[in-house]
Parts: structure tokens; sequence; C-alpha cells
DNA sequence: ATTAGGG
DNA sequence: CCCTAAT
């Protein structure tokens, strides 16, 4: 309605940015004028779900760090909420609260446990939800500064959004300082210097962004962190950072009352020093905050051109900012000033702001306290739970309308085939959100999020898994020009069918890397419930046909296919393989030939191109390295017999590879008009695109075929090859036997010749 | 490197 | 298919 319409306003970033082009002195003020308004709205609109929490707060002020534990035990119990549209009530038991304590939601510090909440975020649209390690974020942190595309004007949605959020961000330090000014009683100082340290941290290096939220923290820390981790000061005067800052390593303090959420995903075309640049301007008006925001320490770096927008901009949201806070404060009626709701209402609001300014986010999820908020599509949703029934609410349907409001599909991240998504036990809740939405088909980071909330007060927590398909690792077929579609057909699903019939190990990818420790639990490993499984991916590697060892899986990966027998105990079931891969004292398995191998082999064999050879020679240096030292290290050095060795890097038995009917009718042909005795030519000629087929292979295939025809059909095994062909083996093979004795005759008439020629001659003479 | 032949 | 002797 009315909120729409001006949010619209306030979100259209272009005529927002149209109007701040050209502006006199009187456009300018009406133009602020204006964004007060917008931004006011914003507010209004955001404030509803951080003003609930400020009022919870107030229900509870926590003052005291003696009675913060009481208070988290109590928790929020029965709050009376009073949102601007409707009343509700949330619950949340003693028992509640203890677990949201053992899962880290709330750190009851002796010292700082005057917050039980924090909050979490989580992001999904087109984006790869990512975790980021301090030196990852640290060097994304390079990036960030490295680009430096001053397109401010192209993207002045993107630039005006963040400054936005940074504008209502520093608001918040604002007030929290101000906070800190006006209520000397009780310890907020404590409380301040968290609000202080709030941040939005940003970071990039190029496709992948990562956006922490980090509201509460050492800022000075923080800031040495960053320092110490950047090669140039240039971001240091921004305040969207990229950083990761692990909640264990926080102080107390930050751990009690900071809120923290991490944001990730992709951003391709996304001008970041457009939005560091927009942040770099904002000026910043606090006094002693602004050191902890390290703001505008390099004023040079500020442009005078972009500063006009974010300088009013953020003046006038700041003064809406703090007008509203106060309204807040003062319907509040308590005298003690909480800065959790401020704290939280800069978190959700700079989320929320940061997030669509990115657009690339179709939807956000975040649980503050026992409010599930999702933001999908634009569309505020507030889910409002508590342990024994939670029930949703949809916020009003306020369709914030930004520019990019469709899904926005960054194009270097899809939900590849090997992707997972979480379902889940949360599919009730979520299919009544995606039905209250209607529109996002991203239901299934919605079910996460709530399921990530709500799944604390259950004990038995499942990983819901989608696969939705698998793609089937790189075939290579080679087959003769010769044959026909059917034996093509053939050939593919030969290989198919040995890929799938046992020669694919499954893989496990969790953030981008692999997972080897096939022992560990899906907890252990990081996969669980309550995370972002889109960081968990499954591949389709073509290893070994051996089911993973839970042991040792790095190990049973390269079983080696050694083709001698050691002079060990032999397992042929792979059972006791299996077993033996336990112990970790695997004695190779002779002569395991697998489909997986057949895989392997046909990718090397193949090469029809250079490609393919480089293909080959790399498989098979990959498989040498794999095998060779293994088998030198481990078998040697666990099973100390005598191992003959003869060669330890012999090269590996060539995978058996039947010749189909076409390369016998090739064959056939070829050795009709070149005869025995000239595989070489014969190869030339019929197989010299099959590297995989030497002319000793042609020569011991002839001498095979041969046998095969001389045989009675009941005999033969494999592939039946037409009697035809059989026959025509048989016709030539006779032909050339002939000729060749003939040949052979001719040789020793000539040596006889030779031998005697001279004998003449000298007769002669 | 090829060929021939045994395994 | 491998191995190897002989060419």
């Amino acid at each position: 309605m009315v909120l729409e319409r001006r949010l619209d306003y306030d979100f259209n970033g272009h005529q927002v940015q149209v109007k701040r082009r050209a502006r006199s002195a009187r456009r300018r003020a009406k133009f602020q004028r204006r964004v007060e308004d917008n931004q006011m709205c914003a507010f209004d609109l955001l404030a509803t779900v951080a003003g609930k929490l400020f009022l919870q707060e107030k229900e509870h002020p926590l003052t005291s760090g003696d009675k913060s534990s009481e208070k988290i035990q109590q928790g929020f119990v029965k709050e009376e909420c009073r949102d601007a549209s409707e009343a509700f009530k949330t619950e949340l038991s003693n028992e509640g609260c203890h677990r949201r304590c053992e899962h880290g939601f709330v750190k009851d510090d002796s010292k700082n446990a005057d917050k039980p909440f924090k909050a979490e975020l989580y992001v999904e649209g087109s984006s790869d939800i990512k975790c980021l390690s301090n030196s990852e974020v640290q060097s994304e942190n390079c990036h960030f500064k490295e680009h430096s595309h001053p397109k401010i004007d192209g993207n002045s949605h993107v630039a005006s959004m963040v400054a936005n959020s940074s504008c209502l961000e520093r608001l918040g330090a604002e007030r929290l300082a101000d906070g800190k000014n006006h209520n000397e009683v009780g310890n907020l100082s404590s409380k301040v210097e968290l609000g202080l340290s709030s941040k939005v941290e940003l970071g990039s290096s190029g496709s992948p962004y990562t956006i922490g939220c980090n509201l509460g923290g050492d800022v000075t820390k923080v800031k040495d962190e960053l320092h110490k981790f950047a090669k140039a000061p240039v971001v240091t005067s921004t305040e969207m950072r990229c950083l990761d800052d692990p909640v264990g390593e926080r102080s107390p303090v930050q751990l009690s009352s900071g809120g923290n959420a991490k944001l990730s995903g992709c951003v391709d075309n996304m001008p970041y020093s457009t939005l560091s640049e927009g942040y770099d301007n904002v000026p910043v008006v606090s006094r002693d905050d602004d050191e902890n925001f390290s703001g505008c320490d390099n004023p040079s770096l500020e442009t005078k051109s972009f500063r006009p927008i974010s300088h009013i901009g953020d003046q006038s949201i700041r003064k809406t900012l703090a007008a509203k806070y106060c309204k807040v404060a003062q319907q509040s009626k308590h005298d003690t000033l909480s800065n959790s709701g401020e704290f939280m209402l800069i978190y959700v609001i700079t989320c929320f702001l940061v997030s669509h300014a990115f657009c690339s986010c179709s939807l956000i999820c975040f649980s503050i306290g026992n409010i599930l908020v999702e933001v999908v599509n634009g569309n505020l949703n507030e889910t409002y739970t508590s342990r024994k029934n939670f029930y949703k609410r949809q916020r009003s349907e306020m369709n914030i309308p930004f520019k990019k409001r469709k899904i926005f599909n960054c194009g270097s991240f899809s939900n590849s085939n090997e992707l997972v998504r979480s379902g889940g036990t949360y599919d009730k809740k979520n299919g009544a959100s995606s039905t209250s939405h209607g529109t996002h088909k991203d239901t299934g980071m919605s079910s996460l999020g709530a399921h990530q909330y709500s799944s604390l007060g259950s004990k038995d927590s499942h990983v819901n898994l989608r696969i939705k398909s698998f793609r089937v690792p790189e075939l290579f077929i080679e087959i003769p020009e010769t044959a026909t579609i059917e034996s093509l057909k053939r050939s593919v699903m030969e290989a198919v069918t040995a890929v799938l019939g046992g020669g694919l190990r499954v893989g496990v990818i969790l953030h981008g890397k692999k997972v080897r420790d096939d022992s560990k639990t899906l907890l252990q490993a990081g996969i669980s419930h309550d995370k972002q499984l889109d960081a968990l991916g499954f591949t389709l590697e073509p290893i070994s046909s051996q089911s993973p060892t839970p042991v040792c899986a790095a190990d049973s990966r390269h079983v080696p296919t050694v083709d001698k027998p050691q002079p060990l105990p032999r397992y042929p079931s792979s059972a006791a393989i299996h077993q033996r891969n336990q112990s970790c004292s695997d004695v190779f398995p002779e002569h395991r030939v697998t489909s997986l191998g057949n895989l392997v082999e046909s990718d090397q064999d193949s090469a029809l191109s250079p490609v393919n050879t480089a293909v080959y020679k790399r498989l098979a240096d990959s498989r040498a390295l794999v095998t060779v030292p293994e088998m030198g290290v481990q078998a040697l050095s666990l099973l100390p017999v005598p191992q003959k060795s003869k060669r330890p890097e012999t090269v590996q038995r060539r995978i058996r590879r039947p010749f189909s009917v076409a390369e016998v009718e090739a064959l056939v042909q070829a050795v009709e008009k070149l005869g025995t005795g000239r595989w070489r030519d014969v190869k030339l000629r019929a197989f010299d695109n099959a590297k995989h087929r030497t002319y000793v292979d042609l020569k011991d295939k002839w001498k095979t075929l041969v046998h095969t025809a001389r045989i009675s059909p009941q005999q033969r095994r494999g592939e039946p090859v037409p009697q035809e062909l059989l026959d025509r083996v048989l016709t030539a093979h006779a032909f050339w036997s002939q000729h060749q004795t003939k040949q052979q005759l001719n040789k020793q008439h000539q040596q006889q010749q030779h031998q005697q020629q001279p004998q003449t001659c000298l007769l002669l003479q």
C-alpha cells in the first residue's frame, strides 16, 4: 500500500540516482525529504522485525550480569509483542533456551549472558553458500580492493542500496553510542561497545562474495585483523568488510551480545569497487565510533562525485532512523535502553539491504531470537516459533519492490545436478511458506532455514538430501567409422553399464573440499540439518568398483590392479578386501580388473585427438602416481614379505577390451588385403585411430580369430562373430599362410641361388 | 620398432 | 593381453 509505494521508490535505485544527479540546493532539500520518507518507510518495514525484538528486550531488560543467567533461563517467555500490525505471542520455554545454548546460539558466559539470542543468517538465491575461513576471507579482501571500476552510475541502484544499509548501520552505531551516553546506569558500556562494533562485512573475489554481518565484536581486534591481512589500507575506510569472525574467537562480550551471520552468494557482475567506494564516501558523523568503524580513515579516497549521494542519504537516513529509534524507545517506556533491539535492528536492516543490494539472493532466511525471518524475493516473512508449537506468520505481504525482484541467477552458479538441497522434516512448514508466497520456488532453503531453527527442540535430526541427478563421468568411446549405429549404441551402452555397474564411486564434497574420511559422521564432517546443505555435493568418480570402505577411504580409492599376484595371501572376496582396507594393512588385490579400470582405460585409450592423448597421459600418470607408491610404501612397510616385485614399476595390465564385430570386420578386411605378418600396416590401415589397439593386439586377435573359426560355435565365447567373418578369416589365413610359405620357399630358393650364384660365377669364371 | 609365438 | 625372443 503506502509502504509499498514508498518502498518502491526507495528501493528503486534508478529513480533515486537520477534525482541525485542534477540537483540544486532546493531540489536537494526536497530530495532529502523524500529520501527521509523513503527511508522511514524502509525502516518501518524492517523495524517490524527488529522492533519486536527491541520490545522484547524491553520486557526483559538485560541489565546486570547477575541476572543474566536467570534471563537466559527464562528466555523469551510469552512475549507480548506490540507489533504495529498485530499482536502475537511467542513462547520459548527454558528448555528451548537451553537447547539453544547447546547449539551455540547462546553463549552462556557468566560474564555476558545478557543477550540470549544470536542471529543466524542464511541466504539462498543463485548463490553458493560458502564458508570462508579467515585466510580465505582475507584474500578475498585483497581482491575486493583490487577491483576498481568506478562505475558508480551504472549501478547506482546497488550503490545506493549499500550506502543506505551502511547508513542504517552507522546510525545504529550512533544510536548505540547515544544510548551509552544517556544510560550511564548499569553496565551498558560493554553493550555500547558491542554496538559500536557492528559491522557489515563484505568481500568478494570476483564471482562469489561473502557478506558477514558481524554484530558485536571487538572492533579494534577486527580492524587489526583486517589490517594484518590487507595489503593496502584501502578497504579499511569502508564499513563493509569481508570478514569471517568465528564465534569461538570472539571475546565473551561479543559472544554474549553479538549477532553473527554470514551471507554468501555469488555476484558475477557486481561492481564491488562501487560498493566499496560508496562506503568509503559515507560520511561518518559518529565521534569515537568512527574509529571503530574505521570509516573515512582515508579521506583522500572520497570521491566527490559520489559523495553527495551517500552523504545525503546517509544523513537523512541517520536522522530518520534516529527519530524512529527515539520513538520506539519512548514507546517502550523503559528506562533502561537495551541495545539488543537496536543491534538486531541494525542487523536485520543491514542484512536485508545488503542482500537486496546485491540482488543475487532470492531468499534470505535468518533467525533472530525466536523469530525466523524470511525474505523471499523481497517478501519479508516472519516466523515466530516456540518450542512446543511454532507457527509462522506472514508479515504483511509487503512486496518490497526492488528492481531485481526475480530470482537472480548469477550464471556462474547453478544448482548443479550434483548439488544437494535440503528438504526435510520441515516440509510441512515449508509448504505453508511456499504456498503463502506462491511465487518462490526456492522453498528448499526456506525450509532449511526454518528447519534450522525449529529443530532446536528435536533431538533426532536427520539430514534430508535430494539428489536430482548425477552426471555420468566422461566416457570415451572409440569406434571405427565402418561400425553401425547399432554397434555404436551397444558400445555406449557397454561403457555406461560398465561405469554404472560398479566402476563408480561416490565422492562427497563439502564446501568445495572433498570429504575423504568416510568414518566421520555427517555431523563431524559438518553436514547437519541446520547447516547449509547447499555446500554439499556429490560426485561420481570413476574408480574402483569396490564399495567405499569406511576406513582408509583414500587408500581404497586406488586399489591397484596388479596383474601379477604377490606372494601374499589372497582375498578374492570383496569382503576380505574390505577388511583389509579397514585395517589399513591392505595387500593389493591382485587381478582386480574392474569395470572402473575399464572406464579409465577407455579414457586413456580412446585418444582420438591430442586432447585425448593428454587425458590419457594424465590418467596414466595419476594412476601411476597413485598405485605405484602405494604399493611400494604400504605393501612394503606393512607387509615385509619379501616381495619379489620384479617390476614394482610395472605398468598396470591393460584392461581387456573385447573386439567388437566391427573391429573384427575391419581387421579381417585389412588382413585380407595385406596379409598376415604385416601387422603394423594392418594397424595403420584399419586401426590407426584406435590407439589402444596395437599391432600386437591385432596379431593376437587374428590368432584368436583363427582359433575361434576352427572351433565349434558352441565352444566360442564372448560376442559371437558372424560366421561369414570367420570364414573369411580362415580363407585369408590359409591364403596368406600359403603365401608366406611360398615366400619362404622363394627366399630359401633365392638364398640358395645366392649361395650358388657365386659358385656358378666362380665356376663360370 | 616389429614380428612371431608361447603363456 | 602379456612377455619375450628374434629381427
